[in-house]
DNA sequence: CAGCTTTTTTATAAAATCTTTATATCGTAG
DNA sequence: CTACGATATAAAGATTTTATAAAAAAGCTG
């Protein structure tokens, strides 16, 4: 295989000059941008086998950059941050960062995320089905299979339930959820969200009134997990 | 690995001697500076390991010259104060040092500290997780395991765990803890620090009487350390 | 349009979490 | 030793969040 491909989105000239000079003598091929627009476009052609990027950037707010680039790029993006941004990484996370580093950083461990990262070989979202403990989805059909029964599920609670399985054990958060499902504008309407869950779990769980497939995370989200 | 780099910022030359023998007689190179200014442009030359700062400087204030440093330098820093400057403390605390030792101290003390913060070069987690000892958080699916098995944490104190957990070894003052999980509006709510610490004792400490991880800095904050 | 399905809204009970209070404990200064 | 301020912890109280049924509205399909 080739030189990995890396392409850097930061706005702080001095930064894009030292992580160029840092990732080209360990070995790395490197392009660089110095606004989210620009690294988008740039994203698009080059496809790049790594993005990383700075999430405090001048035009679009990091966060933005890195939604939109997800939308259609599957490769690793570690995100930079300054170091008081908690909340900041929480959501970069959220919103499909691989990893993050926070400012300063050390160079050693820099490269070592990215060589991490890119040693990680693409898993690729684009599965016939998903099975998980006694559910089986298949998703080109479209149909959902309980220990063998189908289910008849209606088109939001399919929606909903092949996004659960997709990210099994991680809490995906309210307005994640809502906003995946429902669109942007659905962020405040949480409501839909318990009344689809309590659907689901009367179709999937064996006692819906102690739910181990679909959990709650109180206040966060939804968890769901099978096989323990 | 080569021996540790420590640079040393103080103005009494009696006690920078000393700490020079000290610290050589220990396996560490030492570099001095006798002012703020001379500290940084030295620090910035030589990139030290570990900056052993004095508070009270002549030229500068000590909070400004670690002010200034921060913004670049990465590796740990310990500040020297003066056992009546509790405020001074926690300024430099809240200003990017991540240990402090007040005067007079005991030598073995120092030792301690300096090993304790140097050992702490990253030996690079995987993916978005920290592991500290027994602890385990994973960032991306929001989970936090203590010896392999899963803990069951409140949105609120597992904020918390992960703020300390990002500063291991750091000492967090009160007000920067309560600053970033509750919000500016809650600066004098210790009593909420003092309830959730509690709770996360409870459930990651072996025995929650004496306190290992989480362990309290009286009139200071707490600190998060595992591995002694 | 009539009948069926699905989505959205409403209502209410139950559960979980957060906040406050009360009391005990600890450590240090005097 | 005593008193005081700071800390620890349980537990009560308040609030928010969640679960669920069921009614109302909206969509579909023939």
């Amino acid at each position: 295989m080739n030189r990995p491909l890396i392409l850097v989105i930061d706005d702080d000239i001095q930064i894009r000059r030292l992580l160029e000079i840092t990732l080209r003598a360990s070995g790395y091929e490197v392009e660089m941008a110095a606004t989210g627009r620009e690294g988008i476009s740039i994203a698009a052609s080059i496809k790049p086998d790594l993005v990383l990027l700075d999430l405090g950037l001048p035009d679009k707010s990091g966060q933005e950059v890195l939604r939109e680039i997800r939308e259609w790029f599957a490769n690793p993006i570690l995100v930079l941050s300054v170091l008081t941004g908690e909340e900041e990484i929480v959501d970069a996370l959220d919103n499909g960062a691989n990893d993050y580093l926070t400012k300063p950083y050390r160079t050693g461990e820099l490269l070592a995320r990215v060589r991490s990262l890119l040693k990680r070989a693409q898993p690729v979202g684009n599965l016939p089905s998903i099975t998980s403990g006694n559910l089986n989805i298949d998703l080109v059909a479209k149909v959902v299979k309980n220990n063998g029964e189908v289910l008849k599920l209606t088109a939001t609670e399919y929606a909903l339930l092949v996004l659960f399985a997709r990210n099994e054990g991680r809490v995906l958060t309210h307005q994640y959820l809502l906003k995946e499902i429902w669109g942007p504008g659905f962020l405040n309407q949480s409501q839909y969200l318990r009344v689809y869950v309590a659907q689901l779990r009367k179709k999937i769980e064996k006692d819906p009134n102690r739910p181990e497939i679909i959990v709650t995370e109180s206040r966060v989200g939804y968890r769901f997990t099978e096989g323990r």
